[in-house]
DNA sequence: GTTGTTATTGAGTGATTGTTCAAGTATATT
DNA sequence: AATATACTTGAACAATCACTCAATAACAAC
């Protein structure tokens, strides 16, 4: 009885992902989405309600490509802090030769650094993805330091709060106009950072 | 025979950046500026020339006050070292109590993760303003390293990038709307990353 | 093929965008 | 006081904004 929709909905999604993550949230107009999204202002608020939903709903696809991506790296690799370097690299030379992803900065932070009050749905959910990502690194950790890969009187939850200026950090900067060869080292010298937190080889 | 202009054009700049640090280039409309510098277009783009060009005096002369505060701390603080910890203290804790700042993140990096292809102009001026800037932490880490402080054998350019990392990310992270007490810690930590480049006791 | 249901279309909504400009106004000099 | 200069004003501009909706088209069930 119904007539299916012709679209992608999880395409789609993609697209606006792409589009939203490249210009941000206020420079991504409806011309843009119609284009980009091949579909006519109806059918879109048909699909998503509204520029806002259709943002939300972006980043969270987003955010859950991320934490899939991180997992991936967690059953891949032989220890915790393994898998959060491959995680942290990932992240901040993916794609290079390849296919470029739209930004090199996370668009969760982006979206966090353009959002102000009046945006207040955008605001909290902002938050909200911001604090399981640093959840999930304070679970990894927790987990290193179960597996002695990192000193026992570490505080997992600080030190994740550490990782994800770490994060922010690196992949903002990576965002900049950068000879290359630039990343690499900056990456190593993170890289050092963490193994600063392991245990200091025995002295028996 | 000239007509003295009503405004002052100096406070006029720092409205203008206090407006577009907090909302950002394209969340910042000209009734917002009208209201905000209470001037008429007409005496806007007397004044300015446009939306764009004003945006860039207002980065430009965040920029200048940024340069200028790190100089301030320079010639207060006994060490090289010292005065980049307390320039490092006062971009992510200043203003607390006191009146806040209209963002905690930089204006320069809210500015680098805003603009797109598409706004030449503001691209070039980012990446050209974060270049000064670096080689500006450069130099006093070269100091630093002349005076002992930091160990001879530490690259001032590739340390000068972890230092931006660092700046960005702790930044970029107080802008979260955060529990009080988390950034004091976390500033702690990054402090002893730079810790980490003092030369080592001597084992003498 | 007919019918029922739902997706798609695209012109059109009012509001807001950045910007211009002719008219009016205020001041320093004479 | 008259004049020259330049700043201020605010209405108006075309373009674009996010969004709506009546008309049309397409498919599934019968």
């Amino acid at each position: 009885m119904p007539r299916a929709p012709k679209y992608d909905r999880q395409e789609a999604l993609d697209q606006a992902v792409r589009l939203f993550w490249a210009r941000g949230y206020h420079a991504t107009s409806l011309k843009h989405l119609e284009q980009s999204l091949n579909m006519r202002p109806g059918s879109l608020y048909a699909a998503f309600g509204s520029k806002e939903s259709l943002f939300l709903e972006a980043l969270d696809r987003y955010a859950a490509t991320m934490f899939h991506e991180l997992q991936g790296h967690i059953e891949r690799e032989p220890t915790a802090l393994d898998a959060l370097k491959a995680f942290l690299r990932e992240l901040v030379l993916g794609g290079t030769v390849g296919t470029e992803p739209p930004a090199r900065a996370c668009m969760i932070v982006k979206t966090l650094l353009e959002v102000s009050e009046d945006d207040e749905p955008l605001r909290s959910r902002v938050n909200a993805l911001l604090g399981s990502m640093e959840l999930a690194i304070e679970q990894l950790l927790k987990r290193a330091i179960a597996q002695g890969e990192i000193r026992p009187d570490t505080d997992p939850e600080r030190l994740a709060r550490v990782v994800q200026v770490q994060i922010m950090g690196l992949r903002t900067y990576a965002q900049r106009e950068l000879n290359a060869g630039i990343l690499e080292p900056l990456l190593a010298d993170v890289f050092s950072l963490l193994d600063s937190y392991r245990p200091l080889p025995s002295t028996a």
